[in-house]
DNA sequence: GACAGAAAAGCACGATCGTACGATTCTGGT
DNA sequence: ACCAGAATCGTACGATCGTGCTTTTCTGTC
């Protein structure tokens, strides 16, 4: 890999980390220069917009989520199981791998209503998500582990209420009992969807 | 009402607005002077800091939120009845009162990471707002229509998924089957919840 | 209708924003 | 070891940010 190619992989993990707690707007190129070590327009010069500097951070973040929950669900077994690990992966990657939590939680919420590429793009990632969810419901419901007639969609509406919920409540209240009250609303979802 | 006391609720009215739709980060004094017709000073002046202006608007959408959702909730009958109008009262505030959605949806994740008196006052709010969630649940427990031993707090946290879930799918993805998911989301939280 | 005080505007400031461009330093292939 | 091109830096720009200070205009009271 080319120097230039390294050091902009490492600029655009530092901007996630930064976009994760201040959102994609509070990412500014002077603040992530310094906090890089880089100069202004060194770094600027490898984006050449700030609009491409935040597409290309999500991308980024993208492709972080694809390791850490995509790929451990898609290797679990399918069926009850494979949700269960979607879920608990989802949650390492909120709490652990980002000091702000969820990147796109954050941007989804900054961008719902401002037009442009950023929030096109935010919403192709959220409605990958949404059917990638869906789909691994539907393991469950072909392995017998869930209702024939279960709507997937409506699963997954509730699934990413709770994703949400979880975030209110760890990250804005602090709240200790956060994460049993999610995997508490997560079992009565998978027992109302049980066949 | 003073002249000056009048033209500073203008101003917070239309600061609840913008704020709704870019955050109050992105809310701007000069932009809010524009969209007001005023000039920055004569703006400013009202307030003495941009922090004091965000904790005043944020206390008037507060305002709005109690004539609209928490004041309809209370006076419908106590029971499965006042939880009904609570989450109507509150998917007709997301939906209609503000051009970008609820205002506490877009403060609360923009200053979960970020220390201050927004955060605390953000927390304060929304700590309000669980617990007079959880306290009309309760009426319906005594009035018999929930099970006696179903855990409030469970309840609320499930609830409040719910309502992120329909702004995120509402506002984000523009799915029109968003309503629909929500109440039929609703409807089996209070089978589930039911005596 | 005059007058005191409130309200609004005008103007200026230092800081920081995103962006441009030319100069400098570094890298990798020969 | 040299050299072309990539990578980085220095510097500067216009715009906008939040905030202060002074001046003008308006309001409400006698």
């Amino acid at each position: 890999m080319s120097k230039g190619q390294a050091t902009k992989e490492a600029i655009l993990d530092e901007a996630v980390g930064i976009a994760s707690r201040v959102g994609f707007n509070g990412l500014t190129i002077g603040q992530l220069a310094e906090s890089t070590g880089m100069s202004k327009s060194g770094l600027f010069a490898h984006f050449r917009s700030k609009e491409a500097l935040q597409l290309e951070t999500l991308e980024r973040g993208r492709e972080r989520f694809t390791d850490l929950v995509i790929r451990p669900t898609l290797s679990a077994p399918r069926g009850v199981e494979r949700v269960r690990t979607l879920f608990e992966s989802w949650l390492t990657w909120e709490t652990a791998a980002l000091e702000g939590g969820c990147v796109f939680v954050a941007g989804s919420v900054e961008y719902d209503d401002q037009p442009g590429p950023m929030r096109d793009a935010l919403v192709r990632n959220q409605q990958d998500w949404a059917d990638f969810i869906a789909t691994v419901a539907g393991t469950a419901v072909s392995e017998g582990h869930f209702r024939a007639d279960l709507d997937l969609q409506q699963f997954t509406f509730t699934l990413q209420g709770l994703m949400y919920a979880y975030h209110h409540s760890a990250r804005l209240l602090r709240d200790p009992r956060a994460l049993d009250l999610t995997r508490a609303a997560l079992e009565q979802l998978l027992e109302a969807s049980a066949a």
